[in-house]
DNA sequence: CAGAAAATGATATATTATAACATTTCATCA
DNA sequence: TGATGAAATGTTATAATATATCATTTTCTG
């Protein structure tokens, strides 16, 4: 079994490092800007494992003594779903930090109720099962939604 | 190519009447009061085949002259949900009537962009390759979310 | 540097959902 | 049958999530 979530006492700060680093990419190579701001939501977003609210960035914001209004918190976590270095999870009105960014894909999030981490896997038979179903009833996909919500494997056997 | 969503201009009325017939069984099989708010929810929910918003529900009851407020509607969805005869579209934050309320299943939803129809399919290979997906990384899955927003067949070729 | 486009600030408000307590309805059984 | 307790609904207030609109600032381009 390979466990998708993070192992606990990881090195966290090279998790937000390198998702930094590949957000630069992506924004140079998409020719958008990575300003003050949405830099700011990015690396909020991903302080943590867990998926974020717009009002958690809000105050988060606030406590570092910014004064900001909901409009400029949607108007970047906007700029970065479109982007796909933040994905929504729409079951939790909330937003998490993507892994790879870098290519297209169909992700599926795994969504622990007790600890509340989340992780996203890119999982090609749950893809190709969607792909399958929509083809079989004539249904061209435009987006999907998979959330699964349940224990992760650290909190089931603790 | 079976086509998941009803057929234009079909006899909309028997829709209504059957889920109705079904909720009726479901309750007493519960022992469930199937009151009359609970009732005009539902059928309301049944007049079409999109999802609905409670706001939606509560405009369309002001309508009929009943003065309802907000806690009327959430409750009666929430028991329509619990007992499973509705369904919470989580990317529309909108409710859907089921089908098949009598046997419990794991139901993905196909949502149509263009014509705000939706339809819930119980289909195994994405059931199971989503447990599957979930069991190879030992996560224990206490609910699902599957909807696939795209073009239904009668607006994609029309 | 001027002018246009993009981003952010600021204010107001829309939409979705729940908490808390009062009243009514209904099943149960003394 | 009618007292009684549980369930359901009514009522009021407010919390949580999200967007519209216009003003200002920043950045890009020529
Ligand atoms: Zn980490
Ligand atoms: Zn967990
Ligand atoms: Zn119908
Ligand atoms: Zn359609």
């Amino acid at each position: 079994m390979s466990d998708l979530f993070p192992k606990k006492g990881h090195d966290h700060d090279r998790c937000v490092h390198s998702a930094l680093a590949q957000a630069e990419k992506v924004c140079d190579s998409e020719n958008a800007r990575f300003t003050d701001m949405r830099r700011k939501v990015f690396t909020l977003i991903w302080q943590s494992h867990k998926a974020v609210t717009a009002y958690e960035l809000l105050d988060a914001l606030t406590a570092e003594g910014q004064r900001v209004q909901p409009p400029t918190v949607y108007r970047a976590l906007e700029f970065l779903t479109e982007l796909g270095l933040v994905h929504r999870i729409e079951s939790l009105n909330a937003y998490f930090g993507c892994d790879r960014p870098d290519c297209e894909h169909l992700g599926q999030y795994f969504i622990c109720t007790d600890c509340g981490r989340v992780a996203e896997a890119v999982n090609e038979d749950m893809s190709n099962a969607v792909r399958k179903a929509a083809r079989s009833v004539g249904f061209t996909i435009q987006a999907t939604t998979v959330e699964i919500k349940g224990l992760c494997h650290d909190c089931a056997t603790h």
